[in-house]
RNA sequence: GGGCUGUUAGCUCAGUUGGUUCAGAGCAUCACGUCGACAACGUGGGGGUCGCUGGUUCGAGCCCGGCACAGCCCACCA
């Protein structure tokens, strides 16, 4: 068969993909062998996988195939999110275009209309994490809005709420005034900007016309104002006790407070108090019993308690009443400010501080084993430490949650009202009545007494926050929570390792440990792997809005699967930022050709096979018996990273492997002559080195390695699901003896460079040794690398001849051309001065009293070994420079 | 304001308990090369005072203190 020119992967990975996918190589039951559990961290059903999302899923698949390989059980879960308020704001934006108000809309009619959106979009992330290679479970894709998630989901309310651990009231929230729904703390952003300091003067409500100064950034909130706060030690205030001055533009009288709050340093030393619209304010105005006045609505609008500029936007009407301000004498001063506002993570817009009636999980109780399990090590996270004081803080300082949504996407929260407002948690209208009615006496209520009275109660409209749903995942894709104990979730539960971005740290990792503590008793993985952010070549965070986040499937198409994957695992060192530069890609689809050739290579030797099986020819057994001693090296290092969670080094580490030992070195050397034959048992050799380094980068590269192992001979069985063979020691001398032919002959090629002798000249060498039975195994090897026509052993220097040394050995090159020996008289004079300086500094050591006293005694033997080595050598040079001159 | 992390070659990063001259890899760069796997390549070379500064030690890229710069997270000072 007529190998291409170079690997075209397209093909290759379809049909890969459909035969793992044929042979259920992927999808996993129960049985004897041990589980690997991993759980995708469930994409926006709606969204597109961003370089983030590619990392992730690929870092989860290396870790999936090696497991696989390993002879564990690996199940590896897919899924997505049902991402209420993203989803929620999509499908909101596509019946506007179709000219539908969600307004006009029931609830029923827009779940519709959102169900037709995800079952049209949902599939798109699937079939990229297909295109990338990923050996999930299909069988196994979960969503959460799925029936048994649902019910998982109201579930697990309900049983909180029962435990007193979720509870509903008024708070101040964090409030999204573009998707008219509050937020939790953890979906506001900070940024930092550079703001306004307004300072307003009030006018007080003596009988001179005296003013009281304030400082706020937020003008247009000055109609909700109840109270203006000083400190009760400010003397410039002392006198204002029982005062009351005036709001400016509509006169409201408000009391002047006094609460050790206030800074006096800061600003006029007096605060405004607008308890509506302001944490802090609100604060003191619980303290202080302060009316609360609402001045803005939950589009973000002026609302009619405001009394001016009703139904304007708040930031339209800032600049309006600041203007008004301003010509009515009240803004005294004007001046830059750094600060910091809060945005909204999902729609961007400034957060609004809000008093409202909301649902909230107790959080104190359900952190503390979540704590516990992290600090006591049960739950290992990666890298390092580096997240582990970020992960203790969050806990130790958790604050209520605020799980309700003013959404329709999402699992409705099971509260049920009556017409007098009094509350019934229950999972159905039905189950709510017989509580409400037990409640009032009736224990056994008839069915239609039930009937009647659940059609009166009205189910609360809110939703559940997505993250409230999410931090089941690790349980219930197993149905763990539904149908608690069973048989899969027992074998599946706890999950191998979790791989997920730092940044949802607090979302997402530390509520799944809290539910899984709750509900298993049990931690939900034991390891967690956080990757990196994606950045690009300068640095910025990838993003939709500066377009330069690459499309993903593009990527595949230009470079292939295996190169994608190989690009940003070459460049992602664990839990670092990764700058992503499609120059890795690029090295990805090299190194896929790489071994593309080598296996051109290779097949071409197929026909020219000589002798049998058994039938061994010396001349090429070092190069075998030093692969195979290498190869044994590197694949004990590669599971040692691993287990690390060091997966870029480990792959650096098989790249060099394929691209250098084997390809540069170890083809080279079993390489027959020109349409010469091969020895089968080296080409069988040959093979089975080929297959097995194939095996070892099969995690990382799936497609290319599975279509060369079968291209390298009939096989019985596939790559994906090939077992590792237990590893054997490698030989160190072996080892060395292939470090030591491979300088030798990198020196004399650096000579014949220099000497400018073309590699199709060949040369005569003379070696001068003390250790001429080492050779005798790798002669044949160096005279082919060097093109050497003859290498003969000799006792004295050899005339007119280039001479180069590598440690004690002295080699001499004649060639046929005019030598130039300067070069090579600065090289040795360079190598001397070198060596000569590396002595006096071993010596210093030795010389060193306290040195001799203090160090081990193995230290000290090999600096003894080291003065005596660098001795030798000094001889070998100085010896070949007196030969040269 | 509190905390965390980083600073090593032009770029992106390794560097395991301090001990070979330990200063590394990949990419980029330069020279030479089209020889029957591979120019998406081969062979070879050049390139760094390990952010700065004190200290501990026989010995520091690595340990400790201080400083500078960068990044991230957290925090209710208008």
């Amino acid at each position: 068969m007529e190998l291409t020119k170079n690997f075209e992967p397209k093909t290759v990975e379809n049909k890969w993909y459909k035969h793992w996918l044929s042979q259920g190589y992927f999808s996993s039951k129960p049985d004897g062998r041990p589980a690997f559990t991993v759980v995708i961290p469930p994409p926006n059903v709606t969204g597109v996988l961003h370089m983030g999302h590619t990392l992730n899923e690929t870092v989860q698949d290396i870790l999936v195939r090696k497991a696989r390989m390993s002879g564990f059980n690996a199940c590896w879960v897919p899924g997505s999110d049902h991402a209420s308020i993203a989803t929620e704001a999509k499908v909101v934006a596509m019946i506007k275009e179709k000219g539908i108000d969600k307004n006009d809309l029931s609830r029923e009619e827009f779940l519709k209309y959102a169900f037709e959106w995800k079952d049209k979009y949902g599939g798109i992330i699937y079939n990229q994490i297909e295109r990338l290679g990923c050996s999930v479970d299909w069988n196994r894709t979960t969503f959460t809005m799925d029936d048994h998630y649902y019910k998982a989901v109201i579930k697990v309310f309900i049983d909180l709420y029962n435990k007193g651990l979720i509870y509903r009231g008024a708070r101040m929230i964090n409030w999204d005034p573009a998707a008219k729904t509050a937020l939790s703390d953890e979906e506001v952003e900070y940024k930092e900007l550079t703001g306004k300091l307004y300072h307003l003067r009030y006018k007080l409500d003596t009988a001179k016309e005296e003013y009281i100064s304030i400082a706020t950034q937020r003008p247009e909130t000055i109609m909700g104002d109840t109270a203006i706060c000083v400190n009760p030690n400010d003397e410039r205030y002392a006198h204002l006790k029982g005062a009351f001055a005036f709001v400016p533009l509509i006169n409201r009288r408000i009391p002047i407070i006094f609460d050790e709050y206030v800074d006096p340093a800061f600003g006029t030393g007096a605060l405004k108090v607008t308890p509506a619209h302001d944490i802090n304010d609100y604060n003191l105005g619980l303290k202080h019993n302060l009316e609360v006045v609402d001045t803005i609505n939950e589009d973000g609008t002026m609302s009619a308690a405001a009394q001016i500029y009703i139904g304007e936007d708040r930031f339209a009407a800032r600049k309006k009443i600041i203007k008004e301000l301003e010509e009515k004498g009240f803004l005294t001063k004007e001046e830059e400010y750094a600060t910091r506002m809060g945005y909204s993570q999902r729609t961007g817009v400034v957060v609004e501080p809000r008093i409202s009636t909301q649902w909230f999980v107790k959080m104190k109780e359900l952190a503390t084993p979540a704590l516990k399990a992290v600090v006591d090590g049960d739950i290992k996270i990666h890298p390092g430490e580096k997240f582990l004081a970020t992960y203790k803080y969050w806990l130790e300082n958790v604050k209520d949650w605020c799980i309700s949504r003013q959404l329709w996407w999402g699992q409705q929260i099971p509260a049920w009202y009556d017409a007098e407002g009094r509350m019934v948690v229950a999972e159905t209208a039905i189950q709510a009545a017989s509580l409400k009615l037990q409640g009032e006496g009736i224990s056994d209520p008839s069915a239609s007494q039930l009937e009647a009275c659940s059609l009166k109660l009205i189910q609360d409209a809110d939703v559940l926050d997505t993250w409230f749903s999410s931090w089941l995942w690790p349980m219930e894709v197993f149905k763990g929570i539904t149908e608690p104990g069973n048989a899969e979730a027992k074998y599946y539960y706890p999950g191998s390792v979790l791989v997920t971005g730092q940044d949802i740290i607090f979302f997402w990792v530390a509520r799944m440990v809290m539910a899984g503590m709750e509900y298993e008793k049990q931690i939900p993985f034991k390891d967690v792997y956080f990757t990196g952010m994606v950045r690009d070549k300068q640095g910025r965070k990838m993003s939709k809005s500066l377009g330069n986040s690459p499309d993903l499937l593009d990527l595949i198409d230009r470079y292939g699967a295996d190169a994608v994957r190989f690009g940003i695992m070459v460049s992602s060192p664990a839990g670092n930022d990764l700058m992503f530069d499609e120059n890795s890609l690029e090295q990805g689809r090299n190194f896929n050709n790489k071994i593309w050739n080598a296996l051109k290579l290779v097949k071409m030797w197929e026909q020219r096979k000589r002798g049998s099986e058994g039938e061994q020819e010396t001349r090429n057994d070092f190069a075998l018996i030093w692969f195979e001693n290498r190869l044994n090296k590197v694949k004990t290092e590669v599971d040692g990273l691993m287990k690390q969670f060091r997966l870029s080094e480990a792959l650096k580490t098989i790249y060099s492997l394929i691209w250098d030992d084997f390809c540069s070195w170890y083809l080279e050397w079993v390489k027959p002559g020109f349409e010469q034959p091969i020895d089968a048992s080296v080409y069988n050799k040959t093979v089975i080195y080929f297959e097995e380094l194939m095996q070892l980068l099969h995690p990382y590269m799936p497609f290319v390695t599975e279509e060369i192992y079968h291209l390298l001979k009939e096989q019985k069985d596939d790559l994906c699901i090939k077992q590792f063979a237990e590893v054997k020691a490698p030989d160190q001398k072996i080892l060395s003896q292939g470090e030591l032919l491979k300088q030798v002959i990198s020196t004399i090629r650096d000579a014949r460079n220099k000497n400018q002798l073309k590699p199709k000249d060949t040369i005569t060498l003379f070696i001068e040794t003390n250790t001429k039975e080492s050779y005798s195994s790798i002669e044949s090897i160096l005279s082919k690398q060097v093109n050497a026509n003859e290498i003969s052993f000799t006792k004295e220097a050899i005339a007119n001849t280039i001479v180069v040394t590598v440690e004690k050995d002295k080699f001499y090159i004649s060639a046929e051309k005019e030598l130039d020996t300067s070069t090579l008289k600065d090289d040795l004079l360079k190598d001397l001065e070198h060596q000569k300086g590396f002595l006096s500094s071993v010596e210093k050591k030795l010389s060193n009293e306290k040195f001799v006293a203090n160090a081990k005694s193995e230290v000290l033997a090999l600096e003894q070994k080291k003065k005596a080595d660098t001795l030798a050598r000094i001889k070998t040079i100085e010896e070949s420079l007196s030969s040269i001159s």
